[in-house]
DNA sequence: GTCTATATAGCGATAGAC
DNA sequence: GTCTATCGCTATATAGAC
């Protein structure tokens, strides 16, 4: 059955600011230690010390401690962003570090980070990673990218256009990340070098005058698909 | 708990593969009346006339029945590409029918489809779509791609990377069909008409040996990570 | 190999206490 | 607003019949 309910419910208070924060913590450990699906809710109230009904009252389900998570890692994405873009005006070291803290945060946690993907295909339920109860999540991580190239001068279109592309880009390699089984993940890694290489480049022939219709009909379609 | 079984118990015997095939359609059925998340495996079992456990001993889950929609997708685009295939040599119309005949055959049953994106994430689960149990659906759907562009004098490296590129854009505007709430769909149609327009212009560029390098770094990447 | 009947365990909803 | 205690329903594992 499709819950039609937010994301999770929101605390008002200050002792259940620290429920919450506490459940999600305990949830976290247990899923790290079992692994998610062998977690039960049960189990993450055992650990809380509270009634099953609490965890239930503060997520309405597992996977929606998830998107805590998912919501959590976006702030520490954030936090390792912020003294590399105060420091440096060079364009690869930021881009490079908005694509890569990401990997850092959540090398030890593949297995959590795929739920999030879970309801990618079902555009009305709300914890799809794509749907309206992200949105906050995914507007923070197409900030991040925007903040990256914000320092650089760009035709208009491409300022509106590139943190999109980026962050698409780093979806996809996130669930790269998740199937690669080379130590470290060092493949994945070096395909965002690549990627990130080939984006410089074609900075480049940005002042090309040839690209900007093509630019102009991918953005003409995405603000149809109100994307941007 | 993460099930280490195949994705469907494939019957071996006359009366069994008949009992599966029933099971399948009173699914689909009750699927398209009621939703996926609403109808339950004890439904699925009563409209077939069988007992729970026989629905179970087919279809490991719920989501198996969908796997095996996906399997039975992949026979409708199979058919709707042969006579197109056989009767043009054109590269356009052969890359339409490939594309667009996808759409035709999921757009009442769009909620359907999105449930083969559940494990997307998670790539040990038996039914992610990008895992190895469904690496037989992945081969046949490439393997379209592959026949549309058969006819075409192309550079080696090009007749490799085109499918499995044709593919990826396939499975992104799959889900961007999901989500598209424009009537019929046109939006993501448009947008499917325009990626192909612009990949024929790309191949016009084939010959410039400009590209070729780049083609070469991203092949020598997608092979060491066994994509292709 | 095919399938039934049964049993267990977890999800998630609810009434109501504080 | 926060949380407990409890209950119904479903998934799915299993023993064993045919």
């Amino acid at each position: 059955m499709v819950k039609i309910e937010a994301v999770a419910g929101k605390p008002t208070t200050v002792k259940g600011e620290q429920t919450r924060e506490h459940i999600f913590r305990c949830a976290l450990e247990l899923f790290r230690e079992h692994g998610f699906d062998a977690t039960t809710m049960q189990q993450v109230a055992e650990r809380a010390g509270v009634a099953k009904g609490a965890a239930y009252y503060y997520f309405p389900g597992k996977e929606a401690i998830i998107v805590a998570y998912y919501e959590f890692l976006q702030g520490l994405q954030e936090a390792s962003c912020a003294p590399v873009f105060a420091e440096s005006k060079d364009l690869k070291k930021r881009l490079g570090v908005a694509m890569h803290s990401k990997f850092d945060h959540i090398k030890d946690d593949r297995n959590l980070l795929g739920v999030v993907f879970r309801y990618t295909g079902e555009p009305k339920h709300p914890l799809s990673c794509l749907g309206p109860g992200t949105a906050e999540i995914r507007r923070r991580s197409t900030e991040v990218f925007r903040r990256a190239i914000a320092e650089e001068k760009l035709p208009e279109d491409l300022k509106v256009l590139l943190p999109l592309a980026l962050w698409s880009l780093q979806m996809g390699l996130l669930v790269m990340f998740l199937y690669d089984e080379s130590p470290g993940q060092r493949r994945t890694r070096r395909m965002a070098e690549g990627s990130l290489e080939f984006t410089l480049q074609l900075l480049k022939l940005a002042k090309l005058a040839v690209l900007k219709p093509v630019r102009k009909k991918v953005l003409e379609m995405l603000e149809e698909a109100e994307l941007v």
